[in-house]
DNA sequence: AAGTAATGTCAACAAAGCTGACATATTATG
DNA sequence: CATAATATGTCAGCTTTGTTGACATTACTT
């Protein structure tokens, strides 16, 4: 609102330590809500948070190679082996072998994948319609913004990447 | 952005799936940024997460009992227990009986507890500090907005309450 | 042909959640 | 006062999801 300029002077007045802590608090609360409607899903069908996430992030980089998935989601192979496993063995996830480089396997989810996906997203997102139309258009720049400015910078790299493939 | 009015209608034209998913993946990627400071410090201790989260909300809400944090940290009493039994034993937590309900123990940093709180988060504050001057001052307030409204009612008064006790 | 890369798998372990059962004080209530 | 409810602690066992380390297979690169 006020100048939009890069003052870094300025700012730094208004953070103080209970700020500070009350911004780290609300990320505690808030993960907890935007969590909460997959996990009441998942519960029910013997899937858990990580499966949910290689759903997500599969639907987003359809053919997406397993080191790929990896890197995104910043695991050990070992760990996301298990969950795919059974994302495959239940018909969610496909694994076909690549043309080009033949060591390499593409995902894709399933038509029954894919349904899965819309349900959580569905309620995913329905939270994040609700608190996004609740605090207002310009909250929810601000709210990005921020959230990007936490980031890794590899995480961040990762997050714009998939933003340029598919917006 | 555009307006700056809480025009309801308008607003729904900006919430496409599409951008309903990013904030979705932000929330995502910020909250391994946000977690990823604190927890280089625990794996040196022998400490995780839940001994961090016991220590921060035992620092915010000094002598509070055992059924409160519980509250707070939405885990069963085993769970927590199993974090606070080390915490006592290693020092960092004290456990004194109620004068008024001597079935209530209240808890409260040690010294050594409160030097480990500090350096947690020091850490975690100087994340948020650069994330937020990053994004500017209004930014801030947006993304605050909007992490309220994300979260359950429940945890919005548990978050509410908390900030009126100690701003 | 030898080395590297991508994937999969086995085994063992740890953190942190859960349920259920049960014990001990202490307080509240009929 | 006797009984019920509350606050806390603890044991045992189980689940999910992460970790290391080792090793195999296939395919690509040099």
């Amino acid at each position: 609102m006020t100048t939009g300029m890069p003052n870094g002077g300025q700012n730094l007045l208004f953070l103080t330590d209970e700020q500070l802590r009350k911004g780290i608090e609300a990320m505690f609360f808030a993960y907890r809500g935007f969590t909460a409607d997959p996990d009441r899903i998942l519960s029910d069908k013997a899937y858990g948070r990580a499966h949910h996430r290689a759903i997500h992030f599969i639907h987003r980089n359809p053919g997406t190679t397993v080191n790929n998935l990896l890197a995104i989601l910043g695991v050990t192979k070992q760990s996301l082996n298990r969950v795919l496993r059974t994302l495959i063995a239940d018909g969610l996830v496909s694994n076909t072998i690549g043309k080009v480089d033949k060591r390499e396997r593409h995902l894709h989810l399933t038509e029954t994948g894919a349904a899965l996906e819309r349900a959580l997203s569905d309620a995913q997102r329905n939270r994040m319609r609700g608190a996004y139309s609740a605090a207002g258009p310009e909250a929810v720049a601000g709210f990005r913004a921020v959230l990007e400015a936490m980031m890794d910078d590899d995480m961040r790299r990762q997050f714009l990447a998939m933003k340029d493939k598919q917006t």
